[in-house]
DNA sequence: TTTGATGCAAAACGTTTGCACGGCA
DNA sequence: TGCCGTGCAAACGTTTTGCATCAAA
């Protein structure tokens, strides 16, 4: 655990210098965050949680030092909703699709081989060069339907 | 074609009448474009096509007029990228996914019947009661691909 | 006549950017 | 030391909203 996140910030330093950047503390310190964060985030998100520490980074650091983690292919940007852009670290590229709830937010993942394949078929028969891809559902989570509410419910939600 | 401008334009009508809206000027012009409109459209696109009538409607009717659309079971929204919302009309709810290319924002449209019931079978899966869902390809189109440029270039990408 | 719809302008929202200062190399 | 990164505040583009006016019922 611990080591993958070390891992994942060596890779991350390893990009800084490759790409001439520099190394900053704001830099490191935001990337580990969202190396042992498990989950997704948003920007918003991202900066409540850093806020606690004597140096507060500014959200404008923020969104920049996103920015170049997006495109040292460590993070992964997704559109689950219109207003707020969620980001996603996901270690060793294994890719999954999402489940949404649009009651609290809570986000789960699937992998479904066969739709893998599906997709990469499509594209060629469209005459596109695949890229990228979103697979994600919509609908009301287990614990809404049974407990007629959610914990997470006050939490903001992707809609 | 045009009898399908008038049918969807009475359910819309019927629809304000039930909810207890009134039928406007305005209304029924903004359903009646998006209806003739054979694709995917932005509050903006939609509102420079109605530009050129002597009664301009602003935009925040186009905006409040939208939501009742999508509220009415006749428009689509679409989270194909950050910043804009796309819309689409579906008559007869005729579903499917799409493929967007990341250079000129061009939009086609696919359906893989088998992945659509894979679908269900994974909300199950995780206790979801599933409402909606979104399958967007991201690449690059086959115009880009042999001509090097795309003659949509110039418009607005969703990205 | 009553109530809801419209248009305008201002506000809201997440995000980006210009600029002066500060810190890495 | 030079140059890039940072923080601040202002700008941005889309969408929403408060309010006075207007029109459908």
């Amino acid at each position: 655990m611990v080591k993958d996140v070390h891992k994942e910030l060596s890779i991350f330093s390893e990009y800084l210098k490759q790409m001439g950047l520099k190394i900053t503390n704001q830099r490191l310190l935001v990337a580990e965050s969202i190396f042992r964060h498990p989950s997704h985030f948003t920007v918003d998100s991202l900066a409540e949680s850093l806020k606690d520490r004597r140096d507060e980074i500014s959200r404008a650091t923020i969104y920049r030092i996103v920015s170049i983690l997006v495109e040292s292919g460590q993070l992964t940007e997704h559109n689950f909703a219109q207003g707020v852009r969620y980001y996603e670290h996901i270690p060793r590229h294994e890719h999954h699709d999402h489940i949404v709830c649009q009651d609290c937010g809570r986000i789960e993942e699937f992998l479904v081989p066969e739709i893998e394949k599906v997709q990469q078929q499509i594209a060629e028969q469209h005459g596109f060069a695949l890229e990228a891809h979103a697979l994600n559902l919509y609908g009301r989570c287990a614990e809404l339907k049974t407990k007629g509410s959610c914990t997470r419910r006050l939490e903001k939600t992707p809609q």
